[in-house]
DNA sequence: CTAATAGTGTCTTTTAGACAGTATCTG
DNA sequence: CAGATACTGTCTAAAAGACACTATTAG
């Protein structure tokens, strides 16, 4: 049994340790819960539009009360911050069941004013038929705001060792009432073998804390993971179009695709169905639904 | 200026904040730092071959006293975590230049048993020249492992509404003296849209705490994106040839690729130099560096 | 019939894979 | 010159891009 320099076995150090105390931060999760949902339709032969939507919810309290925040809590002694995260999912918007990926944790010592907090966002995805469920769910200031995330500035710099590359992100969330703007700044700098980026928020309206930061943070990953996995299929509800499908993938990558080339290159993750959906005013589309026997 | 329920502004709310007493965690940073040496050569013609290797630290306290752990440490309030991260590095290795990322935070509640401890994962990438300089640095029993990272089995589950999908990983980290085993199992759960991933170490021998997840998780996250970004080239000196940089994508891959396709697919990520490798026994070979042209 | 979407066929271009061939150095 | 690596060329196969064509419905 080994000993410490003090003659202990584990056991007798762990019986005697106390926390020391030094200062401990806070660790709360925030969540960037992200559904896609149909525009109005205005004829009954086009199809609706889609569009990106990220929940927001008014803060009643200090600090930045009256603005909008991510959906988000302390983490609790008993539970990993994921568990937190499924738990604050769970009271915001009553559903259980949705891709749950961690993001990065967000650890800038003024982040928050009150006390030293980090944060360890999350992004959740949730089928846009579950949501209706609590969408137009206002009593507690829960409210879903339309994203748009686009390069607005694009900088390089070459030094002699390396080059800073600055991107600027123009953040849009729109509701019915409202629409917050951020600009959110990317800095990435490589410089002989290091290799570093750095967010910034430079405006801010209306986005409590680094929000901003989280919100575009998310849209890159998921930007990044809907090319190379099946990711943007939690998107989905249980039975979906082709024509759906690739409409998720455009309003995520916010450029259009073509239609053969989608259908080739995201044939091997779903799979046929029997049923269609039809009155539609126009031929009827096979629904599809996601492929399980898919290997990755 | 807004007022909240007690009629106080946000200033006036600041000034009376006192930090509620809820459990707060400690929260460390650990650091999987990667290095990739050469072998020792037999041979004047052959080229040595290459390895990858994780730098561990012999624990001198308890617990887990006289295992090897990843270098790491407790993250100051006037700090981010990779201010915490670099700082450690910078104790550990005195390199300063590296590329940093965050990888993970791992919240288990049981994973440090003296108390609620989050670790704030980081990877770093390191060039094997100046790792030299501390690579025999065995006063504060640091020491270079070399690692291996292979699935040893695979399994897939079909259900009705999803499939779960276990992997387990052998991981075999090895330097002069001893080796340290360890077996980490990646369970994927697909159920209905939500969908989670899971490690769990099953075995353990000479790894402490959850560390052995944590460098499975860089290795993976390593070999994902050394196939869509430059990020290899991080672990390579100022000039390099191209034998040199393939090695080090095959070494991170554990597979061998192709040279003319290689070169193809790696030729935008390098410039030429008028430099050559000489004097060792065959034709010299061309000297490159990282572009710093390259648009991502 | 019309306006709309659904779905397919195919030509071209690009990229990846495989492998053989030539080039060049040092002891 | 032997033995090694460096580097290139080229054939083939697969994937991506572009676009036009046919199919089918509800009103």
């Amino acid at each position: 049994m080994a000993r410490d320099h003090n003659g202990l076995t584990e056991e007798q150090f762990l019986a005697q340790y106390v926390a020391e105390d030094y200062v401990r931060p806070s660790v709360a999760t925030d969540m960037v819960i992200f559904t896609v949902a149909d525009t109005e339709e205005m004829n009954y032969r086009k199809l609706p539009e889609k569009n990106m939507q990220v929940l927001l919810i008014r803060r009643g309290e200090h600090p930045f009360l009256g603005q909008w925040a991510l959906p988000g809590g302390f983490v609790r002694p008993t539970e990993t911050t994921e568990q937190a995260a499924q738990r604050e999912l769970r009271e915001e918007t009553a559903v259980n069941n949705v891709y749950l990926e961690q993001l990065y944790t967000f650890s800038e010592p003024g982040r928050d004013p009150r006390t030293w907090v980090m944060s360890c966002a999350y992004m959740a995805l949730i089928d846009s038929t579950k949501v209706k469920i609590e969408a137009g769910d206002d009593a507690n200031d829960a409210s879903w705001f339309t994203v748009s995330y686009r390069l607005i500035k694009e900088q390089k710099e070459l030094l002699e060792d390396g080059y800073i590359q600055t991107n600027h992100y123009e953040l849009k969330l729109s509701n019915e009432h409202e629409t917050l703007k951020s600009i959110v700044e990317r800095k990435k700098k490589s410089i002989e073998s290091a290799s570093a980026v750095v967010y910034t928020i430079l405006t801010n309206d209306g986005l409590a804390f680094d929000h901003a930061k989280m919100i575009g943070y998310a849209i890159e990953r998921l930007r990044g993971k809907v090319e190379y996995t099946d990711i943007a299929l939690h998107l989905m509800p249980e039975l979906f179009t082709l024509t759906e499908l690739q409409q998720v993938y455009e309003v995520i990558l916010d450029k259009e695709l073509l239609k053969a080339a989608f259908r080739r290159k995201s044939a091997h993750l779903v799979e046929e169905t029997d049923h269609y959906k039809e009155n539609a005013g126009h031929r009827p589309s096979r629904l599809y639904r996601r492929n399980r026997e898919r290997i990755e």
